[in-house]
DNA sequence: TATTTATGTCAGCCATGTTGACATATTTTG
DNA sequence: CAAAATATGTCAACATGGCTGACATAAATA
């Protein structure tokens, strides 16, 4: 896990030894995700600035629409933004009729968010665009690849976050198939 | 746009072309894509916020450094953003010296782009935090990990741009390897 | 009853994208 | 050579979507 070719024969370029050793950059994934993570957004971008929403918009209704009747505190800690950053968009989408608001039934306080159907269409709209990316992809790459690209995307996800962002997925795909 | 790929990558299960039919939504790509990417900025964010840089910043230093000697109008092309956008933060980084310009041999209305040592190391140090998450992710992958992220992130790309980017990264590879 | 919680809102600032117009130096072309 | 095209820079104005801080309200909870 930690290849330190520490002290060895002191190559020229060995770095000082107090810094820690670091592995040389490993510049092609780093500029492949570049690449790759830009043309992905950019499709569902174009058909957004279309409404005059952007991807802020997205993301809040991709969330919502993934996990119906989620509150806004579990919205923020997913987006990681404030609540004053996702009041605006969302404000936006409620008045256009994208996301509507329900009071929680247990505790009133809540406001639980919901995606209308108009809010379910677009949201599915954009996320086709992205699949046929991503299928155009698994179909060069051949059988096994979605599941090559899952394990490394989850590998990429901090450590912390990966049991959640994975019970997210597993729970929205329950509640998505019986809908 | 009209990127209809009639079955051109041999894809078995492709949907009729025609309007109706769609692929289901692939979400947990999606949604990993969306995890891993913001993860794997978000180490670099940390260093460049006190240095009162942003994303946009680091992305100039990275490709300056890729590329030494690039032309403005490269950079322009790669980044897809506008002239006075750049200039912003292009000439913070000047100012800070972490880049320089030098007027282009042949044709001295260019103003080709180098970084300063000082600039070298910390588009280094940038991507040697982003390289330590990847490696953690091949280690737990293990072996033939790093061809399949590079195979699926190419694949991700748009088709138009992806032997530019590929040759992109073989050029600056090869300027690097020889420094 | 007092406090905490969930949410909303106002006001303003910052970073980074945009468009449009124009300036300057240099190269290329007719 | 004069004219046009090119590479770059700059000024001004504006939009989006982050941020902080302060404050308000309703409902749950101690």
């Amino acid at each position: 896990m930690s290849p330190k070719s520490a002290g060895a024969a002191g190559g020229v370029s060995d770095p000082p030894a107090g810094a820690g050793t670091s592995a040389p950059p490993i510049w092609d994934i780093i500029e492949l995700l570049f690449f790759a993570y830009r043309d992905f957004v950019g499709d569902p971008d174009e058909v957004l600035s279309k409404l005059t929403f952007g991807r802020a918009h997205h993301r809040v209704l991709h969330f919502v629409n993934r996990n119906p009747g989620m509150k806004v505190a579990d919205l923020l800690d997913i987006l990681n933004i404030t609540k004053q950053s996702l009041g605006r968009v969302l404000k936006q989408l409620v008045d256009q009729g994208f996301v509507i608001q329900k009071e929680g039934a247990q505790d009133r306080r809540q406001r639980l968010l919901f995606v209308t159907p108009k809010g379910e269409a677009l949201s599915l709209k954009l996320a086709q665009l992205q699949t046929v990316r991503i299928n155009r992809a698994f179909a060069e790459l051949g059988p096994g690849a979605h599941e090559a690209a899952r394990r490394f995307l989850t590998a990429m996800i901090d450590s912390d976050n990966r049991e959640g962002v994975q019970r997210q997925i597993a729970r929205a795909d329950h509640v998505k198939a019986r809908s």
